[in-house]
RNA sequence: UGGGACGUCGCCAAGCUGGUUAAGGCACGGGGUUUUGAUCCCCGCAUUCGCAGGUUCGAGUCCUGCCGUCCCAGCCA
């Protein structure tokens, strides 16, 4: 719809990236009643950690809501908590945003707000909504009560202004050590609601803070922080996950009685959970911080810096939020959607080439020696646009070992003694003799080739049933080569709290292949550019991969019916 | 046993203020095309909406009760 040069929501918002849900529901009728010109929306992660495919989720709600409605998204930085965040967190978040094409409006920190916020909780005290607490975390706790009994109150809680005012000056000028006061907000020590027994509004924490120095000494906690700071940036919309729902009548409470600039309102929707993996960044900490992966960028990670070293697409990641769908139930999506999103992406856009992991030699014995010919091959079996390769034949190549079987079974397609299967692109071949070596073992087999079926010659018609990828064996470049499986081997590692999550790690989750053997057109595969091995998934070169050394990691296995059948025969 | 929320096909998920045969995707099964056992294309796939009652001419949609699951007792976010 580009012939209207105002871009009305409703025609907008039908081709919004997340479709329609509730929240989308609910602000289509928002914007219908005229509550709002615009949305406006936040995606608010801590830095103290790497973003993985949860946040994901989060940042396509925000961002297509805002985009919906015309409005924009800010990217702000939770830090009111200078023991974990860490600068380079944040280059490592808007460096995953920037991949997955979001552009935010404003980078903001709730640490900008500072000032504000300080000024807020005076205001609060002024109002006899707040005092200062002297009692120790222990007996906080305590007072707090239980889900089932009211809290008590703190002696400290009728304290007089004055010295609320006296005493809060005093813990910002660091007259105090920490824990030895906090204050705290005056609601209700008895409401069924535990946020609101009295939350802690202010911590002292005598902690240098990577954006504001030493300039502070106390720090308001995230309760008291977030739905302000989403206030001050006028956001509309506060989009967050279902566990702060129970927290919305406390933000509500604080917007009530504080001089704040606007009124968001929040909506709490489901988190994403897939199974065969963890999605919480303090077990991700722990996998990176204990060494079960290379770092947070490990292929194996759910995270996106790991997805996209993986060879994740910032489409197929974006197709699968869409797919999941946002709604507030609780649901567990089988890691397999989220790869096959990315090969329904990488089908389209992957050129093919040949490539064989585990090389068993054939030597074509009625191909001359020393002479090479080459097979014509399409890029791309669909997308003609993406043009076509010669690919060297020669006397001796290589083929999978898995696509030969001494002893077959019957529904075997590929090579076995005796047999035909065609090599793609070139002709179809013989195997006339197995030679063995001397423990028994395969070491190469005596083939030979039909020259009325090469590729293009009306011999090329005969049927076979196979087709197997191949390689010269005096083109073909070496390369490592890194199969990734599952993280875990149970579907929820979380499940049991009696058995740490780590004790379900898939000791098989990476194979390293260090002699697979690639076309030459391989050679020069720029890093990061998806590409397909026929028939055995899509891959990407690693990062770390040389012209000297290449590495390739596998993003994702082809679908796989022989796999199943295969399975399903052997019980 | 306090409060908040959720429960529609194996996995997701539409289903607005109750109204003909309960969308769609994935998975799965069957068939076709195919020089990737890939892709692609057809066809099939919930008399039933956690359970039990009730209201109604009519309920997944309203009412009542029950069951199940998740979240909350950080000076974490």
């Amino acid at each position: 719809m580009n012939d209207s040069s105002t871009p009305i929501d409703e025609s907008v918002a039908e081709e919004s990236a997340v479709g329609t849900h509730f929240i989308h529901t609910r602000i289509k009728k928002e914007m219908a009643e005229g509550k709002y010109e615009q949305v406006i929306t936040r995606f608010p992660p801590e830095p103290n950690g790497f973003l993985h495919i949860g946040h994901a989720k989060a940042i396509v709600v925000n961002f297509s809501m805002a985009e919906a409605f015309r409005g924009y998204t800010n990217l702000r930085f939770d830090d009111t908590n200078p023991a974990k965040e860490e600068q380079r967190y944040i280059d490592a978040i808007k460096q995953d945003l920037s991949w997955m094409g979001y552009e935010w409006k404003n980078e903001c920190f709730a640490s900008d707000y500072f000032d504000t916020l300080y000024e807020y909780a005076l205001h609060l005290i002024d109002h006899g909504l707040a005092y200062v607490d002297s009692q120790d975390a222990e007996a906080i706790r305590e007072g707090r009560g239980t889900l089932t009994e009211p809290g008590t109150e703190s002696p400290d809680r009728d304290r007089p202004i004055a010295e609320n005012k006296d005493l809060f000056e005093r813990m910002r000028a660091g007259e105090f050590a920490d824990g030895e006061y906090v204050l705290r907000a005056k609601i209700d020590m008895a409401a069924p609601n535990i946020n609101l027994r009295d939350p802690i509004l202010y911590r002292i924490r005598h902690l240098h803070h990577y954006r504001t120095g030493d300039r502070w000494c106390i720090y308001p906690t995230y309760d008291f922080a977030h739905g302000q700071s989403d206030a001050i940036e006028h956001i509309t919309h506060s989009l967050c996950s279902l566990e702060f729902e129970d927290h919305r009548p406390l933000y509500d409470w604080f917007i009530e009685h504080l001089p704040v600039p606007s009124k968001p309102v929040q909506i709490e929707f489901a988190r994403l959970n897939i199974n065969f993996t963890v999605l919480s960044k303090r077990k991700l900490t722990r996998l990176v911080d204990e060494g079960h992966v290379s770092g947070w960028d490990d292929p194996r990670m759910p995270t996106l810096a790991g997805l996209r070293r993986r060879g994740f697409t910032p489409e197929a990641i974006r197709s699968f939020c869409h797919e999941i769908g946002v709604t507030k139930s609780e649901s567990v999506i089988p890691f397999g959607v989220l790869e096959r999103n990315l090969r329904d992406d990488l089908n389209v856009h992957a050129e093919r080439r040949m490539a064989v992991l585990k090389p068993l030699k054939i030597v074509l014995t009625n191909f001359e020696a020393g002479v090479t010919e080459s097979a014509h091959l399409p890029n791309h079996p669909q997308d003609e646009t993406l043009g076509t390769r010669d690919v060297p034949i020669t006397r001796e190549l290589y083929i999978e070992q898995d696509d030969f079987m001494e002893e077959a079974p019957k529904k075997f397609f590929r090579l076995k003694p005796g047999g035909e299967v065609r090599l793609r692109g070139a002709f179809i071949i013989r195997c006339d003799e197995v030679i063995h070596d001397e423990t028994g073992g395969i070491k190469e087999l005596h083939c030979s080739f039909d020259p009325e079926s090469r590729s293009g010659l009306p011999g090329a018609e005969r049927k076979v049933k196979g087709t197997i990828h191949w390689v010269s064996a005096e083109h073909a470049v070496p390369a490592t080569v890194h199969l990734y499986d599952r993280l875990f081997q149970v579907a929820d590692p979380a499940a049991d709290k009696d058995t740490d999550f780590t004790a379900h790690l898939n000791p098989d989750s990476i194979e390293t292949v260090e002699h697979a053997m690639l076309e030459p057109s391989l050679k020069d595969w720029p890093a990061g550019d998806p590409v397909q091995f026929e028939r055995l998934g899509y891959f990407v070169a690693d990062p770390d991969s040389r012209a000297d050394a290449l590495v390739f990691n596998r993003s994702v296995t082809l679908r796989d019916a022989w796999a199943k059948i295969d399975q399903a025969q052997q019980g």
